[in-house]
DNA sequence: TTGACATAATTAGCTGGCTAATTATAATTC
DNA sequence: GAATTATAATTAGCCAGCTAATTATGTCAA
């Protein structure tokens, strides 16, 4: 997502900031920082699930199928839950549905549609991994108090806010 | 990078953790909405360099190349520090080499090298995109205080700690 | 001075996202 | 009830990452 490694130090954010007079320091620190800890935090997930077999796509679409009450749903719903594409969806499920963990349902009423359903060993291959995601994810965040999660949340709720303004303005550029 | 929209609700948290009794819910959520803002304010940067023809990738390159006192760098170095390979950069410099925004000059000492340099239109493009997005950037942050990005900040420091917690342990796996 | 190793950049080929087009089916309307 | 429109999933082809292999060059030690 960020790949940057090389943070701007204060120097080069102040060379900038005098170049630039629009932009707002501390802001910018902030944003790069929220970026870099959260693509690292994706990198050790990623990682997690690697050591099961799994890639974040796949695994989350598991987890929604659990969500389940009877551990079925639909791929054009599947995609919506996601924030994938539908075509990247049935991909997803082509490798689900190669390694056992999902079966594809035909329905016979509406034959355009087609349920998707957790295995018997996708449940399992879940109850190898959320137990070693959660441990994981408990001493990740162990040096976090409560009330400091409850501020970050809060303070997240208003960059999430704020993207509307970022998203909002500016609407120049022609080529490349 | 988390693509997953549909973040679990109390209810699906709590279902979740009787049968993980691993799982601290509060970690889980801020966790999931930690990694949710980040990657809607990366794709709200996204939308804001391509209005300029730019993508994240090659941004970086042009700032990268701004940060040297002469405009001057390696593919090497710039690879390292975008956090990306080198093969990467070999094709993020070939197209902003096609634009016209830096320029391959070879080594005559040491013929294995090659140096990138900004050109006059590359720093014009950021001239464009720079006030733009330091503009945009510190709207979407005006409503958080200096004492919140403060906190902010210290609170993402203890998640990054956390990271090296979240990549050890756990060694299973096999097939898939 | 030459053989082994090290370094720099690039090329080749893979993967998992995407959009757009396609296939199949259902629903609606004239 | 035939034609149009809508819906569901898939296929085809693009792009930007990646790793591994390749090409070219330099360095060092016997």
């Amino acid at each position: 997502m960020l790949q940057l490694r090389d943070l701007p130090s204060k120097a080069v954010l102040d060379k900038f900031s005098a170049r630039y007079p629009e932009a707002d320091v501390s802001a910018v620190s902030s944003f790069l920082h929220l970026l870099r800890v959260a693509s690292d935090l994706s990198l050790a997930l990623d990682a997690c699930l690697s050591q099961h077999g799994l890639l974040q796509g796949r695994w989350w679409v598991l987890i929604l199928l659990m969500r389940e009450e009877h551990g079925i749903s639909l791929p054009s719903v599947l995609a919506e839950k996601a924030g994938v594409s539908r075509a990247t969806m049935t991909g997803l499920i082509d490798g689900l549905e190669r390694n056992g963990l999902v079966e594809r349902i035909f329905d016979k009423d509406d034959r355009r549609r087609v349920s998707i359903r957790l295995t018997a060993a996708g449940q399992e291959k879940l109850d190898q991994v959320m137990p070693d995601y959660y441990t994981r994810l408990r001493q990740c965040m162990a040096a976090v108090s409560e009330e400091e999660r409850d501020l970050f949340n809060g303070i997240l709720v208003k960059l999430n806010a704020g993207i509307t303004a970022f998203d909002a303005s500016g609407n120049r550029h022609p080529d490349t």
